[in-house]
RNA sequence: GGGCGCGUAGCUCAGCAUGGACAGAGCGACGGCCUCCUAAGCCGUAGGUCGCGGGUUCAAAUCCCGCCGCGCCCGCCA
C-alpha cells in the first residue's frame, strides 16, 4: 500500500510512452514543483519539455516546461486522496509493506561477555535493534541473534580472573559490575600468556568441570547483559555459543568442506588457505580451530536456518568479513550481507574498557532520562513514563541519525540533546498532535479537497513517502534514513501547525484537517518505532 | 608500506550509490513570536575555497586519477 509510489511508477511509465528512455525523477525545490525530469541529455530539450508539459496528462498532476526541465507538481486534492486511501486501508499501520515469506537472520552486537554495555558497543545494538524493526515492518520475517563469544581471549582472561579471585583481592562476584571488576583487574594483572592457551584448550575441548564453570559465570553476564537491553527494547530472539560450534564438530565439518574444494594447506597441523596471497589460517599448530573457521560453521548453520544473513559489525571486522564471504563463497554457501560502522570514540581518545577509558551506556540512558524527568516536572503536562520515553528516545536518536560508516566522538552535550535534529523534536510533534486529536474527540470522515494550503501539500507529499522510505531502509540497511525522514516530517507539520488552525476551522477543513493530523500522527509514532524510540501522547 | 572508511558553515551532520536549476539543516551567536490546538515550537540575521590539485561532462559536493589529514585493519586473537 504505496499510493505515491504508484502514481510515481505510473509517471515514469507515461513519460516513457513519450519517448523518454530512462526517464530519471528528481527532488526538486518548493517553487519548481515536488518533482523534476531534467532533460538536458535529449536532444532539444527545451521544446522537448514544452511538449512533455503539454502531453504528460496524469490525473491530479501539473506539469510545467521550464526552459531544459519539466517540473510536475501535485495538485493538493491528489496528494489528499492518495493519503486518505494509503491511511484508510492501512489505519494504524500505515507504511508496512507486505509480508515477503522470507526469513533474516539478524545478527548484532555480539559483544565479549565480560562486562556492561559501553557507548561505542551500544551503536551496533542501536543499529541491530533499529534493522530488527525496518526489515520487520517491510516484510521480512526476522530472527535476532546474539552470537556469545566465549571461546576468545577475552573470555578467558575473565576466566583466569574467576580461578584467581583471591589472588586478585576480590569476592566472588554477584552481578555484571562485579564481572567488570574481575576482568579489568584480571587484564591488568598480564596473566600467563600459556595459562590463558591453556583455559582456551581445555574449554574448546570440553572439559567437563571447567565447561560448566565457564557456562555458569558466562550465562549469568549474558542474561544480566540482556535484560539490560531488554529494559531499553532492545530484544534477541536467541544466543548462539561458539563453543557449541567447537563442540558439535561443525567447525571441523566446516574445515572438512573446504578441504574438499581443495584449497586447504598445511603447514604441521596448522591448516590454512592463501587469499590474495596471504596466508589466513583456520586452526592452530596444535589443530584447535580458529575464529575465522567457527565463523564459517557459524555462517554455514545460519544459512540453514534463514533466506538471508544481515551482521552488524564493528568498523575493525571490516577484513575478518572480508575473509568470511570468499571462504563461504568457495563453498557456494551464501554469504551475509553486512553493515559496519565507525567507531564511537570519546573527546580524550578511543574508547577502553580496560584503561578504564569508558563510559557505560547504562549511565547515559540515566543521565538522560534524568534531564528528561527534569523538564516533564517543570512541564507539569506528563509523567515519568515520558521522562523515560523522551531520555531513552534522545539517546537512540542521537546514535541512529548518523550514517553507521560517519565515526562518532562521544560529547555529552549532544548525546543529551533535546532540541533540534533530536527525538524530542520528533515526539513533540505527535505530542501535539495528539493533544489535537484529543480535543477533537474523534476523527470523522475524510472529504477531500478542502486541503489546499501549502503547508498541507507540502506535509501530505512527505506523509506519503512513508512507505518507499521504509523500502529504502530495509533495502539499504540504513536506519539513518528513517531518523532524517521523521525530522522532516516534523518540519512539515510544525509549519502546518504554525500557521492554521484545526479545531478552530470551518467544515469540511476541519474534519480533513483531523485526518491529516491523525495522518501525522501514525507516520511519526510508526517511524519512531522503526528506531525503537516510544511516542508519548503527552510531554 | 598495503587495504578499507571518513574529510561539506565555529561545532554536529544531510545531500554523494542513479551528476542537473543559486550547497541544506541542527547546535552555538544575535534579533523577534505565547489573551490563539503544548514555546522541547516558529520566524529572521550572521556564518561555506563542499580537504587540496588535476580530469571527464553542456553541467561535479556527487564520477575518475593523484596527493594531504584522521580512523580502522593487515595475529596460528576474537
Amino acid at each position: 500500500m504505496d499510493p505515491l509510489g504508484q502514481k510515481l511508477r505510473d509517471i515514469q511509465e507515461r513519460l516513457r510512452e513519450l519517448g523518454l528512455e530512462r526517464p530519471r525523477l528528481v527532488e526538486t525545490k518548493e517553487e519548481f514543483g515536488d518533482l523534476a525530469v531534467p532533460l538536458h541529455r535529449e536532444r532539444e530539450p527545451v521544446s522537448l519539455a514544452r511538449r512533455l508539459a503539454r502531453e504528460l496528462s496524469i490525473p491530479g498532476v501539473r506539469a510545467e516546461a521550464l526552459g531544459p526541465y519539466l517540473n510536475l507538481r501535485f495538485e493538493p486534492r491528489a496528494l489528499e486522496e492518495m493519503l486518505k486511501e494509503g491511511v484508510g486501508e492501512m489505519g494504524e499501520d500505515f507504511g508496512r509493506l507486505p509480508r515477503k515469506g522470507l526469513r533474516v537472520l539478524l545478527e548484532h552486537t555480539s559483544a565479549n561477555p565480560t562486562g556492561r554495555l559501553h557507548v561505542g558497543r551500544a551503536r551496533n545494538t542501536l543499529i541491530g535493534d533499529s534493522l530488527r524493526r525496518i526489515l520487520e515492518f517491510s516484510g521480512y520475517d526476522v530472527y535476532t541473534e546474539y552470537y556469545v563469544n566465549d571461546l576468545g581471549r577475552q573470555v578467558a582472561i575473565l576466566v583466569w580472573g574467576l580461578l584467581n579471585l583471591e589472588s586478585l583481592g576480590l569476592g566472588e562476584p554477584r552481578n555484571i559490575d562485579d564481572y567488570s571488576e574481575v576482568y579489568v583487574k584480571a587484564n591488568a594483572c598480564g596473566p600467563p600468556e600459556d595459562e590463558i592457551r591453556d583455559i582456551i584448550r581445555r574449554y574448546e575441548e570440553g572439559e567437563a568441570g571447567l565447561k560448566d564453570f565457564v557456562r555458569r559465570h558466562i550465562s549469568k553476564i549474558m542474561e544480566e547483559l540482556l535484560a539490560e537491553l531488554e529494559e531499553y527494547g532492545i530484544r534477541f530472539d536467541g544466543t548462539f555459543w561458539e563453543s557449541d560450534l567447537a563442540w558439535d564438530g561443525s567447525a571441523r565439518d566446516a574445515l572438512r568442506r573446504l578441504e574438499r574444494r581443495g584449497i586447504v594447506k598445511y603447514e604441521g597441523k596448522a591448516a590454512y588457505v592463501e587469499i590474495g596471497g596471504e596466508k589466513i589460517y583456520l586452526t592452530r599448530s596444535d589443530g584447535s580451530t580458529l575464529y575465522v573457521l567457527k565463523d564459517v560453521a557459524y555462517h554455514l548453520n545460519k544459512a540453514g536456518r534463514c533466506d538471508l544473513m544481515v551482521n552488524v559489525l564493528g568498523e575493525d571486522h571490516k577484513l575478518e568479513a572480508k575473509v568470511l564471504s570468499e571462504l563461504l563463497r568457495s563453498l557456494g554457501a551464501p554469504e551475509p550481507r553486512v553493515v559496519i560502522y565507525s567507531f564511537v570514540s570519546l573527546p580524550e581518545g578511543r574508547l577502553s574498557t580496560r584503561a578504564g577509558r569508558v563510559v557505560y551506556l547504562k549511565d547515559l540512558v540515566q543521565e538522560a532520562i534524568e534531564r528528561a524527568s527534569a523538564e516533564v516536572e517543570k512541564r507539569r503536562i506528563s509523567g515519568p513514563e515520558a521522562a523515560r520515553a523522551i531520555g531513552l528516545g534522545a539517546v537512540k536518536f542521537n546514535y541512529l541519525k548518523v550514517q553507521p560508516q560517519k565515526p562518532i566522538s562521544f560529547r555529552w552535550e549532544d548525546a543529551l540533546n533535546f532540541e533540534g535534529k533530536a527525538a524530542p523534536y520528533v515526539q513533540y510533534a505527535h505530542a501535539r498532535a495528539c493533544s489535537i486529536l484529543e480535543k477533537a474527540g474523534s476523527v470523522p470522515p475524510w472529504v477531500t479537497g478542502s486541503l489546499v494550503a501549502d503547508e498541507e501539500r507540502s506535509l501530505m507529499f512527505q506523509l506519503l513517502k512513508f512507505p518507499s522510505v521504509v523500502e529504502k531502509a530495509a533495502e539499504i540497511l540504513a536506519p539513518n534514513l528513517v531518523a532524517e525522514y521523521l525530522l522532516k516530517v516534523a518540519d512539515r507539520f510544525n509549519a502546518f501547525y504554525q500557521k492554521h488552525r484545526v479545531l478552530q476551522s470551518e467544515e469540511p477543513v476541519r474534519s480533513a484537517r483531523i485526518n491529516l493530523v491523525n495522518a501525522t500522527r501514525i507516520v511519526v509514532k510508526n517511524g519512531l518505532y522503526l528506531l525503537g524510540i516510544e511516542a508519548p501522547e503527552k510531554m
